[in-house]
DNA sequence: TGTACATCAGTGAACGCGCGTTCACTGATGTAC
DNA sequence: TGTACATCAGTGAACGCGCGTTCACTGATGTAC
């Protein structure tokens, strides 16, 4: 039955919704499509007529994530990051990889991934890393790019460690300690 | 047919060699089971007379790869902090996932994996940890450990955004400027 | 504004495929004498 | 040391399963008049 184009928008926001909080939350090989549809509140059979195949669809999810809306209206600061690491390296953040930072969630797959998600991935970085560096320390442009990559690097890193350690004293001491670190 | 018990001996090790470079390689779910076996010059049906499952391997692969061997024999130092970071942050460990690091190839996916995993990757964890500490820099014990913690964690980090990254000089300069990070 | 019909998004059965795992059988190894 | 046989690691066919993807059909939407 068809449905009205209003429907259709929701529709596409909706799978691009459920991807994004399922995919991060288990990986992308352990959800499936039809998992994603349902989640949506659609059967399988019309994922097709939204996306080309799943990794179309994990690309998309990707930057529309990641990467700023194309109209240039959202210019929001992200805040200073300083601000940005404490919620980066909280316990919050940690428990709740599926609506949190996908390079920490997806990364390891994301290294694999097929072109096209890798070309979505490094504008992200990119951008990223400009955006950070904006607010980062340092007396010239180039120490605080530097501050910015290190920085940002060293919280992806304990996010993933953290979370990939069993015993909850030992995480928190890793989101703590590179915190501290960062703030110094 | 069967085979000699010192071809047993090192057709395990030979499996758990196999499954450690195609594993970090690829990641656990495309790496099947047989192809880890052919790897090893088997077939799959002789797997399960050395492993219980699929986990179970990948849970004694990272025991092999990242702990230290029971007999406290192989005291070897890694070399100090400065020298691991060069050697971590180099392109060769970017381009060689298969021979690397575990935590950056497979981290995400570990994040997710069984309980029996999760405690292997927490001693791992913890032992690096303190390995690191001791040659990290700080004047106090509690800041060295700091130091190691967050310097690891940027190190592995910026590592996978690294390898995330399509585009060779934005992914040399994450390498690099995490690398000038941590030497100062 | 009301009606007739062409459009097309959603449904659900079906496809081929590769996966992890099992198991009956084979035949070289290693032991008992 | 030599022989007979019990042991057991390897082989390869087979299992059920869930996956991504396709497609004929359905029926509400939106348009032409």
């Amino acid at each position: 039955m068809k449905i009205s184009r209003d429907d259709v928008i929701r529709n596409r926001k909706q799978i691009l919704v459920s991807a994004a909080r399922l995919f991060r939350a288990r990986g992308f090989d352990d959800v499936s499509v039809a998992q994603i549809m349902s989640a949506s509140g659609l059967t399988h059979g019309a994922f097709y007529g939204y996306f080309n195949s799943k990794d179309d669809l994990i690309a998309q999810m990707l930057a529309n994530v990641l990467l700023p809306p194309p109209d240039g209206a959202s210019d929001v600061p992200d805040g200073d990051i300083h601000f940005y690491s404490s919620a980066y390296l909280s316990g919050k953040h940690r428990d709740d990889p599926g609506n949190g930072c996908p390079y920490a969630a997806l990364g390891s797959e994301i290294t694999r991934a097929p072109k096209a998600i890798r070309k979505v991935m490094t504008r992200a970085v990119r951008h990223r890393i400009d955006r950070l560096s904006t607010t980062a320390s340092g007396r010239t442009e180039r120490s605080r790019r530097r501050s910015a990559i290190a920085g940002w690097s060293a919280m992806v890193g304990a996010l993933l460690l953290a979370r990939i350690v069993d015993d909850p004293r030992l995480s928190n001491e890793i989101l703590a300690e590179t915190l501290a670190s960062l703030k110094i």
